[in-house]
DNA sequence: CTGTTAGCGCCTTCAA
DNA sequence: TTGAAGGCGCTAACAG
């Protein structure tokens, strides 16, 4: 059965086609573009006949070259940064999962200074994506114009911009930043902050500002405490400076930055719960014992979903006005506020 | 310029053609094709006119129609599992850009148990698929014989399955074993044992035989603990029994369940270094302060690498036999050992 | 170096 | 419901 060149089990991908089967099953090749498309019209014996001759040449669908018809593939890019923060992992993975569930196939894109969102999406551009996500830095707009041309969605999330025809997944912040002074206030803190990178993020940002805002709505005075990136190390950096001013209740905007803003009180010895901290995004190590850490559920399954709502409403309906979902945040309370 | 119906921004992505752009540039498809093809046999002078026409007619060669004839598509499955480890993480980043690096375009496909790794590969056959990465559980063999009929090369990432046409990269797991035992020596332990994941992977079963086939060789006795998954939990539960059991030095045999090793050591009030650990991968939770734990580096990038080159070496001779390279780990002492 | 000619594998009218 | 025919966008093979 195979080409020639008998050294054993000799290459030459001998590909079995639509063609094959057709032949096999005695039918036209239509037919078995038929048998193989959802709700096409096909008597359920030659449908049969297909799938059995198909199972017997071990056939499969190209979907490459249904896509070179469809002018749509089954591909959805997934452009991401970030991804040595848990959250973004997480994100990244319930996004897959839920792509795949509804038979869309991710593509993975982690961004970073060579390969900026914007080149990165240009490269999606040559393959008739069904829609982009993207979690990563938002990119610059002339690239919404060209994925408009195109006809491709874009969904961003926690991202700020305001374009026609893009559709975003925001994170409930304003509730975060306002529960999170309320809570602090709560446990007894006297004397607030807020830690957040220096216009680094859309979410991030907006989070400090409700928490200030509160803060100002109840009279109290609260310092932003700015750092270059929300990660580990800079939390851990930022604990210092917030000793020093004397600080008992911080909202760190995410999780992984509050890590090391715990690690940072315990290693001046202030590790006692004197000071409080509260977290955002529930990321796995929050639960973990060293830091039991009070933070902001953002369920990434709910978002997800949402992600994919509109990624897919507005593949039938291109030309809609642009929308924002918000994902709700939920309060978990635990030993570190 | 826009087809019809005035409805503003009307839709129906007119994709603008290699036909076109040879009208626009007066040569051929042919030509145009040619221009966008590497050290392809184009005039410098049509070459530009091409890319004038391309530039100002917004055109981007459909990679798809092009893997159609290339019998060859740039994409290259990525199956994972376990992405809560962020070990896990890493290694998808670095092989994520790794392959980007090169061109081709990584599809994430997480499994579980509805979409076990041998479903989601077979779909990934749709996609004419240049090679498939493993790092979840092994897919069964027969997935590997149909990979290799239709030539599609597969690397396994820490798997001992030894398959025809099948390559893999391991970590050396026989050092770190021997290493753990000896390092828990010198830092003064006395009893030892590992703590590993029930036949959940090959690489820490092989991790926990070293470590005991060294012990054995020393004459010191070192009992297996068992547990269910390789994870932070499960790590926390065998910390009491490490107790119970006067165990004074512990290799486990990744970092994400060492975390949990130490801080239920930690809760049982053994926090105080009386125990020793070791663990492996050097995730980025290990040198937080909470943990600083001692531990193995497996460098994700040198891993990538190794994987990629043995892709597309396989790619170029898809008879060859399978080989196997290993990943080189460095002890990376810190205070918990 | 360039254009012409055939497809790659599939899907979608259009008649029957 | 079915088959025939044409085309999706591109590239490889062959002259010139």
């Amino acid at each position: 059965m195979r080409p020639k060149e008998g050294n054993g089990l000799s290459r030459e991908p001998r590909r079995v086609t639509s063609f094959d089967v057709a032949r096999a099953a005695g039918v036209s090749r239509a037919a078995v573009s038929r048998a193989f498309t959802p709700d096409a019209s096909v008597s359920e014996k030659t449908r049969q006949k297909v799938y059995q001759a198909a199972k017997e040449l071990g056939y499969r669908v190209n979907y490459l070259a249904r896509s070179l018809t469809n002018k749509r593939s089954d591909f959805v890019g997934l452009v991401a940064a970030g991804l040595d923060n848990p959250y973004r992992t997480q994100q990244l993975e319930h996004l897959a999962r839920a792509l795949i569930a509804r038979n869309y196939r991710p593509i993975l894109l982690p961004t970073s200074k060579e390969a900026d969102s914007a080149t990165v999406i240009g490269q999606l551009l040559h393959y008739s994506v069904s829609g982009v996500i993207v979690t990563s830095d938002a990119p610059p707009s002339h690239i919404f114009e060209e994925c408009a041309v195109e006809g491709v969605p874009i969904v961003l999330i926690n991202k700020g911009e305001d374009f026609p025809f893009v559709d975003r997944v925001v994170s409930d912040d304003r509730m975060s930043g306002y529960t999170a002074v309320d809570h602090l206030i709560e446990t007894g803190a006297k004397r607030l902050a807020v830690i957040a990178g220096k216009a680094v993020s859309y979410s991030s940002r907006r989070r400090a500002e409700a928490f200030q805002s509160r803060c100002t709505g109840l009279g109290i005075e609260a310092p932003l405490i700015p750092v270059a990136i929300n990660d580990y190390r800079h939390g851990h950096e930022a604990a210092e400076k917030l000793l020093d001013m004397g600080i008992d209740g911080v909202f760190s905007v995410n999780d992984y930055m509050a890590c090391g803003v715990l690690d940072g009180l315990a290693k001046a010895g202030r590790g006692d719960g004197s000071v409080k901290v509260i977290g955002h995004d529930d990321i796995p190590q929050a639960s973990w014992i060293a830091y039991e850490l009070t933070t902001f559920q953002q369920p990434c399954d709910v978002q997800a979903e949402q992600v994919i709502d509109l990624l897919t409403s507005r593949m039938s309906e291109p030309d809609a006005v642009a929308r924002v979902e918000f994902t709700p945040v939920t309060l978990i309370k635990r030993r570190s506020a």
